[in-house]
This record gives structure tokens, sequence and C-alpha cells, in this order.
DNA sequence: CCGAATATCTTTAGGTATGAAATTTCGGGG
DNA sequence: CCCCGAAATTTCATACCTAAAGATATTCGG
């Protein structure tokens, strides 16, 4: 009885923290192992690089161009390294630069023809590794698991009252 | 009624496919925003990095030390990128290399006393980071995500003998 | 109209990351 | 015993990545 009464609420705490930390250290290992493979694959069959990838991925929904700056908040990395990137990718012919007329510090980048068809095929293949690699997950998960992630990126400092 | 019939195996096989595309950009993305918050923090708060404290976290469960190889693999980064981070962190006194005496090709890498006693300030803060930033997940979810992590890294390409 | 804050992009320095090649060592089959 | 393949690290070239500083360009209050 007294035993029992001693889970009180900052052991409550404590061990939903840890949870929380064990959580967070299995989606990290699952995302790099992920990761990993997927680069793996992308070298092996298009000689090519995961940030490359992501870079096209991105401009293939944008017809018109994007900023680098629109670039790099959509990737979550630095704008220097933005720069980089395209710079690599401007010289492999596969994007260009395009200056804003209306903003002259502004610069849009868009995808070649030769981009648009090299990331198609590209495209293709990825989305069947990904789902040979996330095959185990049945279809009923993936709706919950996509609305938690979903919920988890939405601000956390919203309660933090303490 | 002959578009109902339309959405036969092929089709759900696509529409899976997209979905399965849709959870791995998400939990690319939110582990990506993670993971930046986080830097942020062991940038500012400690003056270190991710990878740094990755390090010392391994290091912090082997009290007889790890070899390179094991760290890398349990990073899942390539061992040229461990030699570097350890180079760094011997200069600085948190860890030490040991040689094995059984096997001269392999090297020990331990944390000193120092290493230990920053790795745990860091790590306290560290588990409250964590547990703000997914204080929108519900106790009940944890457990199943958890679980989900854990089937999704099991191999796919080994034999699926169901 | 001016000047300060702001915004966009590049550059720079240093750390992180990879794959491949080079070293050294280990282990076993001739 | 010698050789050869495998294993553990390091080294190397290159790419990635960040934070911070720099170069322009824009915007807005005064």
């Amino acid at each position: 009885m007294r035993a029992r009464s001693e889970t009180g609420p900052k052991a409550r705490i404590e061990s939903a923290s840890k949870d929380k930390l064990r959580l967070w250290l299995r989606l990290l290992r699952s995302t790099r192992a992920i990761e990993a493979e997927l680069r793996e694959r992308l070298r092996c069959e298009f000689g090519t690089t995961m940030p490359r990838f992501d870079v096209l991925a991105a401009l293939s929904r944008h017809e018109k161009g994007m900023t680098m700056t629109a670039l790099s908040r959509l990737l979550i990395v630095s704008n220097g390294n933005v720069t980089g990137i395209v710079d690599r990718l401007v010289v492999d012919g596969l994007v260009i630069r395009i200056p804003d007329e209306n903003d002259r510090r502004a610069t849009f980048v868009r995808l070649t023809r030769k981009g648009e068809a090299q990331f198609h095929t590209m495209a293709a293949a990825h989305e069947k590794w990904i789902a040979g690699m996330l095959g185990n997950v049945a279809p009923a998960d993936i709706d919950g698991l996509t609305a938690l992630l979903g919920r988890l990126s939405s601000k956390p400092s919203a309660g933090d009252h303490e």
C-alpha cells in the first residue's frame, strides 16, 4: 500500500520525461538509419546526394522557382549552405539562378529541363525505396503516426508556465 | 459506378506508397526541426555540438570504453568521422584513447572524469529540453510510437518469413 | 529625403560527414 | 613459417553544414 503511493506526481513526471527521451532516441536512430540507406542508394544508383535531391524535390513543386531563403527555410538548413549546394547544381546544369526583377536582393532558383527530367527518374525510385523500407508499417498506423508528427512540430513552448 | 471500381489493387498500392512517402517526409522534417533546436541549445548553453554530445552519451553507457568501430556503428556515422570528433574531444580532455592490449589494431575510447561530469550536466538539461519539445505527445501515444519505430527499424529486406 | 533597421545573399572559418585508399594487425590455410 | 584475406584505424579529397561577418538592396520612421 505504502509502496504504491510512492508513485507520486514527481515520479510520474520523471518517468514521463524518460519515456520521451527514449522516444526521441528511437526517432533519431530510425531516421538516421533510413537516411543512411537512402543516401547509399542515391549515390550508387544516381551518383548524387541527399541535399542535392532535397533541393531538386523542393524545386519540382515550385514551377516558378524559389528564393534561396525559402529553400533554406523549407529544408531547415542554413542559408549559406544552400548557396553551396545550388552552386554545384548550377555547374551540373540542373538548376539556374534567375534574378528577381522586383527585388534585386533576391534570386530565384529554378529547375532546368535536364534537372526536371533527372529528378523525375530519381523520385520514382525514391518512392519505391521508401515503400520498401516502411513495409512493416501497417496502413492504419500511417495515418495515426502522420497526425502525431504533425502535432509534434506544433509550438512546444505553449504551456510552459512552470 | 465505373469510377468506383477503379480503386483496384494497383491504385491501392500506389496510394499506400504515397502515404508512406508522406510519412517519411514528415518524419524527416520533425526530426530535423528537433535536431536544429537541440543543436542551438547545446551551442548556447554548453558551447558544444550534437556529434560531440552523442559520442559522450554513448561512452557514458560503457564504463569500460568503446572501440572506434563500435562507436561509428552505434551512431550510424562513418569511421573516418568518429576519428575527427574523438580527436577534438581528446584535445579538450573529455575522453582518452586506450590501446587494446589483446588486439593492437583496436583502440578503446573512454570518458575522463571531466568528460563524465560535463556529460551528466548536459544530459540533465537535454532530457528536460526533450520533455518540453515533446510536451504535446500524450503518454499513451509514446508507447505506441516507440513500438512502431522499433518495428520500423527491423530489417525490411531480410528473410521476411513473416 | 535620410538614415537606421531589415532583408537577401555570399563569404569565411571551423566542425561534421562521406567513401575510398593506405596502414597496421590479426587469423588461418598452405 | 609465409602469404593472403579480413578487420580496425587513420588519412585524404570532397561535400555538407553552421554561425557570423560582409556586401547590397529595400523599407520605413522621422
